[in-house]
DNA sequence: ACCGCTGTTCTCCG
DNA sequence: TCGGAGAACAGCGG
């Protein structure tokens, strides 16, 4: 999300939106479509918020945007197609930024930009670790107090908002932590090396895109990027043991049993009361 | 050809 | 309230 505002910032930058069009899909959320093809102008600021965008155009509209699962902003030529193209800004250079999602689980939601902070969605996520900045204090403050497996809790947009299944994932390898860690259980110790290792994980996310057009895992790359993510049955790429990998909360996670040992793990479901 | 997976929420139940 | 299951949707690989 945060290439795609910094892509979308570059191709703003110096030019006008002139029309903006696209096709009445749910992505807008049930806004009424003129709400979007009355857009135009400059973008006069893109804010990011975890995995939303927030833009402000030109005359005080806005668009509150997210990527879902396959939604992705990609930069062509007037008159050039786009696959699964939902919905189009053409600007004053002759390019047209197309909002591409296949699964249409993203949206791009029309409202005036100074009331984007107040919407429901918005205001209810959590600190940015990017945006800003995560002390291993403030990271135990939001998450130890779930209930949650660890690797749930930290996908829980409104305790920290930004991580996926995939960077969780790599998050706890990096920092050698269980995912079925109960969160109350971590030293001092595990929550400094967890915050640290969130963040290296996110500056190389960052740095492995830069540059490049959005992708989707399996275009354009020969070879899994991550460290544990989809690496079941492989070698862990630290100490080679086989990765294993189950199911939290209906998401796959991977991790490593040898570098991500299971102590301090929830025995199943803690139950109040208990002595 | 079918089945089971997929970078995400959201709602509906128990 | 909290947490799990299923839904929204379409493609891809085994």
């Amino acid at each position: 999300m945060e290439i795609a505002r910094r892509n979308l910032v570059r191709w703003f930058s110096g030019r006008r939106l002139v029309r903006a069009e696209a096709d009445d899909t749910r992505i807008f959320r049930g806004a009424e479509l003129r709400h979007f093809t009355e857009l135009s102008g400059r973008l006069e600021s893109l804010v990011r918020r975890g995995k939303y965008l927030l833009f402000a155009f030109e005359g005080g509209r806005g668009l509150l945007g997210h990527l879902g699962m396959t939604g992705k902003f990609v930069r062509r030529t007037e008159g050039q197609g786009e696959p699964y193209s939902r919905a189009r800004f053409h600007l004053d250079d002759g390019h047209v930024l197309h909002f591409s999602d296949a699964r249409m689980f993203g949206r791009l939601e029309p409202a005036p930009a100074a009331q984007l902070r107040e919407l429901d969605v918005v205001k209810a996520l959590g600190r940015d670790p990017l945006a800003d900045g995560l002390t291993a204090g403030q990271l135990e403050k939001a998450v130890a107090p779930s209930r949650q497996p660890l690797k749930v809790a930290l996908m829980d947009q409104a305790r920290i908002t930004g991580l996926g299944n995939i960077h969780a994932a790599e998050a706890l390898f990096r920092a050698g932590i269980h995912p079925s860690r109960e969160p109350a259980s971590l030293s001092p110790d595990e929550w400094k090396r967890l915050v640290g290792a969130i963040r290296a994980t996110i500056d190389f996310g960052l740095k492995e895109q830069e540059g490049e057009e959005p992708v989707y895992l399996e275009e354009g790359r020969s070879e899994n990027p991550f460290l544990v993510y989809g690496r079941a049955g492989g070698p862990c790429s630290r100490c080679g043991t086989p990765v294993e990998s189950f199911t939290q909360a209906g998401r796959t996670t991977h991790f490593c049993p040898k570098c991500q040992p299971r102590s301090g793990v929830h025995a199943s479901k803690p139950r109040a009361g208990k002595r």
